[in-house]
RNA sequence: CGCGGGAUGGAGCAGUCUGGUAGCUCGUCGGGCUCAUAACCCGAAGGUCAUAGGUUCAAAUCCUAUUCCCGCAA
C-alpha cells in the first residue's frame, strides 16, 4: 500500500484525486487545499473543488493559506508518515521542510512538456502561441519552480480549433493515470528521473484582463489563437458602438489582407460576422455582449444593428490598470 | 447585505423616463421571381410583455414584494 497525501485546488485536479482514491494499491491519507475564498456575485464564500471532492469521498481534508508557515499542519503531516506527496495545481510553494516529510518524494503534475512552459499558465499559453502539441509531465518537486527532474511525460496534440477549456478537460482526464504509473515506477525503481534540458526553458505567466483586448492589426491566425486560448478567462474582447463584447469563438476567414479594412466588418452571414485583420480575416461566430448571455454572432448582429462597414475597436476607453 | 445590467411571439432587440392600438432585424409557414441561392418581392401564423399584489377610467410602462439570468470588482 502506497500512502499518499494529495495537494491541489481547482477543478482540473479533481479527476486525479478520484483516480488515485479508486486505485487499490494507493491509500490517500489526506488532502491539502486552499482556504474557501469569496467568489462570484455577492462574494459568497466558495470551497475549492478539491475540498468538495474530498468531502464527498470522506477523505481527511486540511485547508491552509500558506503550508510552509503552518507549523501545526506540518506536524500533523509528519505524523501521517506519507510515502509521497502528490501536488497538482496546488497554488502554493512548498518549503524544504515540507518536501522532506514524505518517505520517497514529492511528485508534481505539470500541464506542459517541461522544460517548456514552467509556471502558472501552461495550458492557455501553448494555445495562445499556436503550438501543435503539448502534454503532461510528472516531476520530482524541488524548491525552484517546476525545475525538478522529469519522471514521465505524455504528449497531447492540439487541434486548430481546440479551446483552453477542451485542452484542460483532456489534461484533467489523462493526468490521473500518469501519476499512478509514476508513483509505481519510482517505488519499483523502473523510472529514473532525468534532468531538465536547460536550453529549452520557458515560463508561462498568467493572463490579465488587458491581454484579452484584441489588436486588429494582428494577424488573423494570432487573433484566432488568442480567442481560443482565453475562453475560460479572461476572454478576448473588443468594442463596438462603444460597448464591450467578448468574443468566444472564431474561424479563419477567406478575405485577403488589406490595410484599409483592419477591424472593419466585411460581411455578415448566418455563419457569423467577418472582420478584416492583418494577413487574412476572422469570422466571429459566438459572442457575449456586455450584460448579456452567450449568443451567436448573427443573432447579435440582428439585435444590435451591426452592419458591414462598421469597425470594431472604435471609441475605446480603457481604464488605467 | 461589494457595485451594476437584464427578463417583451421561436432567436436577438426597441418601446418603460413623459401610462392610452404590441414595434424592429431575423426565423418559421404559404405564394411569387430566378438556371439557382444564405439574394429579392407578396402574404400569414405566432406574445398571460418573468411571477404576485397595489395605484389608475386605463399599466409592458408608475409603486411594493418574489423568482430566475448576466456583467464588473475582489
Amino acid at each position: 500500500m502506497i500512502n499518499v497525501i494529495f495537494m491541489g485546488t481547482p477543478d482540473i485536479a479533481v479527476d486525479s484525486l478520484n483516480i488515485l482514491n479508486e486505485c487499490p494499491e494507493i491509500n490517500i491519507k489526506a488532502v491539502i487545499t486552499q482556504p474557501d475564498r469569496p467568489k462570484g456575485r455577492g462574494n459568497k464564500l466558495t470551497p475549492p473543488p478539491v475540498k468538495v471532492c474530498a468531502n464527498e469521498n470522506n477523505i481527511l481534508c486540511f485547508q491552509t493559506a500558506k503550508i510552509s508557515n503552518d507549523e501545526e499542519l506540518i506536524k500533523k503531516l509528519k505524523e501521517l508518515k506519507p510515502d509521497f506527496f502528490v501536488t497538482f495545481a496546488f497554488g502554493q510553494i512548498l518549503s524544504q521542510e515540507v518536501l522532506n516529510i514524505p518517505k520517497y518524494s514529492t511528485v508534481n503534475l505539470h500541464a506542459s512538456l517541461l522544460p517548456k512552459y514552467r509556471g502558472a499558465n501552461p495550458i492557455q499559453r501553448c494555445i495562445f502561441n499556436g503550438d501543435k502539441k503539448t502534454g503532461i509531465t510528472t516531476m520530482l518537486t524541488v524548491l525552484e519552480l517546476d525545475a525538478g527532474d522529469i519522471c514521465e511525460t505524455k504528449e497531447i496534440n492540439i487541434s486548430d480549433n481546440m479551446t483552453d477549456i477542451e485542452l484542460r478537460n483532456i489534461i484533467k482526464k489523462e493526468s490521473g493515470n500518469i501519476i499512478i504509473s509514476t508513483l509505481k515506477g519510482l517505488i519499483n525503481n523502473t523510472i529514473k528521473p532525468k534532468k531538465q534540458d536547460k536550453k529549452n526553458i520557458s515560463v508561462a505567466s498568467k493572463f490579465t484582463k488587458q491581454d484579452g483586448l484584441i489588436d486588429w492589426n494582428n494577424s488573423a491566425i494570432n487573433i484566432h489563437n488568442q480567442v481560443r486560448a482565453m475562453v475560460s478567462f479572461p476572454n478576448a474582447f473588443t468594442y463596438v458602438n462603444n460597448k464591450m463584447i467578448k468574443i468566444l469563438e472564431t474561424k479563419i476567414g477567406s478575405f485577403p489582407s488589406n490595410p484599409e479594412n483592419y477591424s472593419e466588418i466585411i460581411k455578415i452571414t448566418k455563419e457569423g460576422i467577418e472582420v478584416g485583420a492583418k494577413e487574412g480575416s476572422i469570422i466571429i461566430t459566438k459572442v457575449k455582449p456586455e450584460n448579456k448571455g452567450i449568443m451567436g454572432a448573427y443573432d447579435f448582429a440582428n439585435g444590435a444593428k451591426i452592419h458591414p462597414g462598421m469597425k470594431f475597436g472604435d471609441k475605446i476607453c480603457i481604464k488605467e490598470v
